[in-house]
DNA sequence: TATTGTTATACTCTATAACTATA
DNA sequence: TATAGTTATAGAGTATAACAATA
């Protein structure tokens, strides 16, 4: 059985958006630990790459540098990361997440896995194999190059 | 092997807005024919069931009727839907795709479902199989309930 | 009273253009 | 001159609250 490459493309341009939909409400619905999906992702690359630059934060997400900018304003208004100048090049910025933002990123962290692993735990041990090993194939085709070593 | 639920239910995590930025930048990418991914799945799913309410999208959308009302003001300020009074009953409201809002949505259907038909062909016949059976069944994971029967 | 939809208001996301400071 | 970042501006996405019209 051979699959049509242009027909997976379009059920993959279906189903992305819904299970997107389902993170992002999932997120937004914890109140008081309530992220966006962005400042999710920022806080989490910014957490495992201490002290990024701005610049490498908008490379990884994919968002000009202007508007990773002001999303970097909105965590640090929050107090959820910190923004330092770097010793060697005073161009550049230092990114860290706080101790608070740390506490929100594992708590939000925590409470959306389990919200997904709730929802993937109707689907069979077979089945859940095989998402596993879509999503690895998936991570490589669209993961930025310079991050798929890990 | 056994998959580890909340070990995969992370990955998804870590995946999906990946993909997901990927088609967000392909679809605004294209000038003129240059669609939001909300503006693209309401277009769709009006497209699909001429004359829904308000309402139906945005419980297809997973938005609330605010957000929806303004996605849907955007459309109709484009031309590429229209609003018109369902006979039956006067609160309602019945959506329809214009004939460019047709033209629009099957060009950048057809535009990002070949962008990432592209991505996909790089990986093996073995691994397209597999990220399709994964697509289907996280479909029937994530989709909402009443439109899991086509 | 319940349903359908809109308006008002307020954030966030995101981009392009223009700018500052440093290298 | 090139790089790192911010500010200005603008449109879109999204929510809650308040409202209007119809059933």
């Amino acid at each position: 059985m051979t699959v049509d490459l242009e027909e997976s493309a379009r059920k993959l341009l279906e189903v992305v958006p819904i299970i997107m939909q389902a993170i992002r409400s999932e997120m937004r619905s914890r109140r008081s630990l309530d992220l966006t999906v962005p400042q999710f992702r920022a806080l989490a690359f910014v957490n495992r790459n201490e002290g990024s630059s701005l610049w490498e934060v908008a490379r990884h997400m994919g968002l000009t540098p202007p508007s990773t900018s002001r999303l970097v304003d909105g965590l640090i208004a929050r107090g959820l990361m910190a923004r330092n100048d770097h010793p060697a090049d005073r161009r550049r910025v230092r990114l860290t997440v706080t101790g608070q933002g740390l506490t929100i990123l594992e708590a939000s962290t925590e409470g959306t896995a389990s919200y997904l692993a709730d929802k993937l735990s109707g689907v069979d041990a077979d089945n859940r194999e095989v998402i596993d090993k879509a999503v690895e194939t998936l991570r490589a085709v669209f993961a930025p190059a310079h991050e798929l070593e890990r």
